[in-house]
DNA sequence: ATAAACTTTCATTTTTTTTTGAAACTTTAA
DNA sequence: TTAAAGTTTCAAAAAAAAATGAAAGTTTAT
């Protein structure tokens, strides 16, 4: 396999994954072309490459922006923007679940909450359901808080946390 | 709120929290469902309370009894199937954890691998995409092997792992 | 002030994913 | 065995999500 395949096969397996994990095909893919770019790239280029549209590449690279995993980059004299992506692997997996965290988990939270406050008084029916959101609630709180320790760990986190595990 | 406006409230958000996590809307919907209902319930009634088809109830069982959080069961004396959740939540999790790794993470490593051990003797474009997609292979071993440690402790592994964190 | 170079927006089209429903299949009991 | 009660399958339809591209908007240099 020679470097362009190579490069294809993994733009195009990153791009299939982002979107089984919510992040949609184009955003994935072209953040997988920055990450293994070792210059920034332009937009102009990344069209080129992927074969998009402008607006699309417009618009997946704003989403990227705002989820503060690609960068913007101007370069001295040179009217055309560059764009870079997040390359360190801690930071990445830091960035994407805080944003995950307030985009998914805060929201459910909520709802969990608010649905396990009604007052079960009558039925069996009630008091299990009750029950079983108040347990969710509980969970998914915890494992916010994981998470939310974990991003504040933020070098080397993965590798401190195997190596508690293994040693336990 | 009463129970009935809080159900239905739980199920579309569970069912639109799933979406955004690579579980469809009506798996998420009958997963939301048999997990705050107090008995096992029936094929029928599924497709009564969430107003979906015979197909599309029946594919969407199959599926969450082939993630393993959903079973059937069988009334003594009836002919009709009846469905229940996994409804230990850490139980659920770590059954998640497994589906998802064989399915996506494992395929993603293997591919990582393999684009990873190309050459890299010309350019530097060429060596920094070595670089690269070798430490994704790494971060992501590392990820996928904390997934299964704690797939290990089963119980309660949340509560512990959080204990941890808060402590150090 | 203006025009060139570039970016953003958004209504429309395309693609992908999900759902339907009717036919085929399976199981059980009489 | 057969018919009733139930389940599964899958081609086609519907719905949802993503992509296009042309027009509108910005910015910069002169």
């Amino acid at each position: 396999m020679e470097f362009k395949e190579a490069k294809n096969k993994f733009v195009q397996t990153w791009g299939a994954l982002g979107s089984q994990w919510g992040i949609n095909k184009t955003m994935a893919q072209i953040h997988a072309l920055l990450m293994v770019s070792h210059e920034a790239v332009s937009m102009e280029d990344i069209m080129e490459e992927l074969q998009i549209s402008r607006g699309n590449a417009s618009m997946s690279l704003r989403a990227l922006m705002d989820w503060g995993i690609v960068y913007k980059e101007y370069k001295a004299g040179e009217r055309r923007e560059y764009f870079t992506a997040e390359k360190d692997l801690d930071e990445l997996a830091v960035k994407i679940s805080r944003e995950r965290s307030k985009r998914e988990i805060k929201p459910a939270l909520k709802i969990l909450k608010e649905v396990s406050a009604i007052s079960a008084n009558s039925t069996l029916e009630e008091k299990h359901f009750v029950n079983q959101t108040k347990k969710l609630y509980d969970f998914v709180l915890k494992a916010d808080n994981v998470l939310e320790k974990i991003t504040e760990y933020k070098d080397n986190w993965l590798a401190q946390l195997l190596v508690k595990f293994v040693k336990k």
